[in-house]
DNA sequence: CGACTATACGGAGAGTGTCTCCGGTTAGCA
DNA sequence: TGCTAACCGGAGACACTCTCCGTATAGTCG
């Protein structure tokens, strides 16, 4: 197999030196919105979430000068959980099919969470310009990790990129995410793919 | 295969007898409506088009009630071509790898002609409340034509649920759209679902 | 052909959401 | 305690959606 995208990724955490003030809202504003993008979707009112916060809608731009900013931020961790699932999935051992069922199939379901992250993932995978970006990067090279780690035992078709795998996924998890999809239906579509990739048993 | 989709489409084209000032200006928004679309992709400024088409905001929100009232009239022709577009994919008489090639590639192309329909018509799919819903069911019937035909001669996987191929396909398509990949970029992606649901030559 | 009415027009404006600007406030420090 | 840079927050400009209703006119009938 082969991939196109590069190791990844120095998490830029630089938790710069902010006032006590500044810090408790910047936290508070994230609180807010984790709670209205689970309730209405990540096109939720921004205003809403200053409310909900308790501050103005001047605080909240300025420490998040774009809807993007602010999802990225929401994202940060769970960025992270999915990078850790993809190394508990290759760690456990199990056959190729079920390695990416299980993979692909957190992969989904942890998109989902938030309504219409899906679509902003989808689209900031290939925008550098996004704030969004660098989260992608962190979701493409954990797919690229278990892709990987299957091709190395010979189990992929030739000339599978992990890149376009990861676009499909997420297109899947987009899906899935406008359709009201439960984790469950959207399996018929992650297998038509794993069939797709998976280097058919009765080759050599 | 299986397909869950009736035979469809009795087309509502019901014409019904209006003024003439009023069937002018439907058919000027309709045209202000293709160009502006075209332009700005589908979440355009409906005030936009009623400027350019020349008439109030009223005559566009009694014309057409919502945005996707819109969308669906200028999609109705469009429409129309995909599901012969199909035909002439069954007639053409190529293989099944090519068949499938062909076809997905001209509806990625053509869904991707305006900007932002393909999420629409992703998420109209399976939202019989949505004005769309039964464009996209034409579609979903072209599509099961051509599955249906393939697998006719043996040729596909068994379980290969068509409206499942129209999700994942719709899927690839908005994806094309948003990351502004061209068709030959996209081709990777329906490369996977090809190999997906074809069934392996090697096999009896 | 002139009058009448159902039908259609269109723009003012209410409602909602985004984002900015700037006068006032406060944390942190000497 | 007093100073200042950092920060707050809300008023309001701007953009878009959608509605209401007074006005205009197409089509019809006497």
């Amino acid at each position: 197999m082969a991939s196109t995208t590069p190791a990844v990724i120095a998490s830029e955490e630089t938790a710069k030196p902010r006032r006590a003030d500044a810090q408790r809202n910047y936290d508070k504003l994230l609180a807010a919105a984790r709670e209205i993008f689970r309730e209405h979707g990540a096109q939720a009112s921004l205003d809403d979430i200053a409310k909900r916060a308790g501050v103005g809608p001047g605080t909240l731009y300025r420490h998040f000068p774009t809807r993007d900013d602010l999802i990225d931020a929401v994202m940060r961790e769970w960025s992270e959980d999915v990078d850790s699932d993809s190394d508990e999935v290759i760690a456990a051992g199990l056959d190729a099919q079920e390695t990416l069922r299980t993979w692909f199939g957190k992969f989904v379901e942890n998109i989902g969470v938030y309504r219409g992250a899906a679509a902003k993932v989808m689209s900031a995978m290939d925008d550098e310009s996004s704030p969004i970006y660098r989260k992608c990067q962190v979701l493409v090279g954990a797919n690229d990790k278990v892709l990987t780690h299957l091709a190395g035992r010979g189990e992929l078709r030739d000339g599978v990129d992990s890149r376009e795998v990861m676009r499909l996924v997420s297109g899947i998890a987009t899906v899935a995410d406008q359709s009201h999809l439960s984790v469950d239906e959207s399996t018929p579509m992650l297998d038509i793919v794993i069939q797709g990739i998976l280097r058919d048993p009765s080759a050599p």
